[in-house]
DNA sequence: TTGCTCTGCGAAACCGCTTTCAACTTTATC
DNA sequence: GATAAAGTTGAAAGCGGTTTCGCAGAGCAA
């Protein structure tokens, strides 16, 4: 019987394994894959050969033999924010779960950057791409990122969290109507009636959406639509948040009740009310979106819309491997709940 | 002239280029890699159904030929910590420059976890690990971890951001005992004596670091050391802080000023500071570290430690590749700065 | 014209795995 | 005990690139 040479710095392949456990390659590519024809003698020795060698077989190998690379790509806006990081982790953990690695690309809400970005998992030969954030957010969809998008679906299923008319995008989404309901049925249960909404941009799919539903929740309940309780463009971020909130307030409006449209602009708004002298939530209310642990971070902690990532995350992959299968729905939406905190409370 | 039959979910490939420019597949690859060897005229055809085609090359088939696969793997403690989140994005920005894909996994602080990771980035033949938090935190390294990378470097180098006695592994290492000096002479110089240090436990080398920085500023200054200014055994979440800050305060202590060991812990701090009825700074300040967003977000926003994550990213990435090369030192130290913010002022 | 160097380019090998195909063994069936 | 069916196995092709090698022709000196 041969051994291998001690491995100088060159991975091992299974040549060596198969001279080694004296088959054929084509055997020991036989266990590896556990295709089941193989004498059980044999699987066991080269199962031990392998074990021995803590051999890995070269994915790259692998993927190039299979014209596929069991690779997920995961294009997010940006990974610093906690709500993308938590679906990115819930996706990480599915995708192991159904045997998929995933790649992370941030597109830091730059269109350049995001072509870039495809292209480069199309380098990679990914079997799917899940895009989350950017410009499948938009309300009304880049015509010229379509096409980009539509291009890339000629060889890669992609996998959206928002839309993008004009393509064949499986979408997997958040239900922001039936979450901006359940925070309207709530702060109106709790007495309020001049109910603000801060921060975000109707130009994002899910933020119209929720004014949608902001409206039709006043008027299921007879209250009048006060244009001066949505605060104008904003961004998702704290300062805007703070900005908006100072600026509502600084007309004179005085909700009693503020729905920021996620946790960052929440913390904003806090900023703000606190600074204006009002208590949270003695004088005003206030809640957000996202779940994320800046929720908990906030004093008081933060009232908020929850997403249940995991499942957020296993739905997303799933359609990617639906898509990757070429079955499955092309819509799924995910259905909020609510997370009720000390950021929120009876108008007095 | 043939044309390329529409692409139907096929990707086209070098032969497929090489046939519609009437060259040898040979020829597209010498393009495809700037081989300056190939005539003007053909290198331009050939340039141009590339780009018709929008022709990517397949990254498996290269990184197989070429036995690399210009794929760095980064691998984090937890993403959802915007410390990781950031210093990922900076190796992710870093590496696009030096012409390396990422790829990102998160270890969740679970042994067996990262060991699994491990054998996937080996699996993917990535050209280096860069690892981040976890095991390679540790004060004393854990032996069978320390084995088991041992058996990874055989044939893929590995770079962390702490230590892993019993390695060759590169280190690029934040010089935390430098960071709490900075901490140190600012507070003091602000007047304060009784200094806390809370959250973290000295099990963890950076933690351990800055408290033996602590008890050398003491001294530098004839301050006593009052044990009972550090808490016990932590973690570095915000429930931790929250929670040692209570029970410090509770056994009567009362410093001026307090120390959270991250931006997590301070937020705890400053809930149980406010709860307690004291206002921060002018009753206590409160400084941190780490300078992630949620510095800005606490009311008031904390002074922090800053580290300057586009360097630090970029040098992770340069160690990585120059231990690809197998150059370059051992060993890197990152210089912190600090960052001042609203939490903390002179002792009254 | 001969001899040499250079440049440009195609044939073919190779990277490390999977899979088809055909051949060879076993085992089951009657 | 003959024959069919099922189980094992290796040779070889193929995945899509890169690279070596050698050949052909151009340019230049002698």
């Amino acid at each position: 019987m041969q051994v291998l040479k001690p491995n100088e710095g060159k991975p091992i392949t299974i040549y060596d394994i198969a001279r080694e456990a004296e088959v054929s390659p084509a055997t020991v590519s036989r266990v590896l894959t556990g295709n089941s024809n193989v004498r059980k003698e044999k699987r066991k020795k080269i199962l031990e050969i392998i074990e021995k060698y803590n051999f890995k077989p070269n994915a790259m190998a692998r993927g190039l033999s299979e014209t596929k690379s069991k690779i997920i790509g995961i294009l997010v806006a940006d990974v610093r924010n906690p709500f993308y990081a938590e679906l990115f982790l819930a996706c990480e953990q599915a995708a192991k779960l159904a045997g998929y690695t995933v790649m992370l690309c941030n597109s830091l809400n730059n269109m350049e950057q995001e072509e870039y970005l495809l292209d480069q998992l199309v380098q990679q030969r990914v079997d799917a791409i899940i895009q989350i954030g950017g410009r499948v957010d938009d309300l009304v969809s880049n015509m010229e990122y379509v096409e980009k998008v539509n291009q890339v679906m000629n060889t890669i299923p992609v996998v959206v969290t928002g839309k993008l008319e004009g393509t064949k995008c499986k979408m997997v989404r958040i239900d922001s109507m039936k979450a901006m309901e359940l925070l309207m049925e709530y702060l109106i249960s709790l007495g309020h009636r001049d109910i603000a909404v801060v921060g975000g941009s109707d130009k994002v799919l899910s933020t119209y959406e929720k004014l949608v539903q902001y409206r039709l929740s006043l008027q299921k309940y007879h209250i009048p639509f006060d244009p001066d309780l949505i605060s104008p463009e904003g961004t998702y971020n704290v300062e805007s948040g703070y900005r908006l909130m100072n600026e509502m307030l600084a007309k004179g409006k005085r909700p009693t009740a503020v729905i920021a449209i996620n946790d960052f602009a929440a913390a904003g708004v806090m900023h703000s009310v606190l600074e204006h002298g009002y208590r949270i939530p003695e004088d005003i209310s206030v809640v957000g979106y996202d779940n994320t642990y800046i929720s908990q971070i906030l004093n008081p902690s933060l009232t908020t819309i929850d997403y249940n990532y995991q499942y957020y995350g296993k739905s997303l992959i799933e359609a990617a491997i639906d898509a990757i299968e070429g079955k499955g729905e092309l819509l799924k939406l995910v259905t909020p709940g609510l997370m009720i905190r000390g950021s929120s409370g009876s108008r007095r």
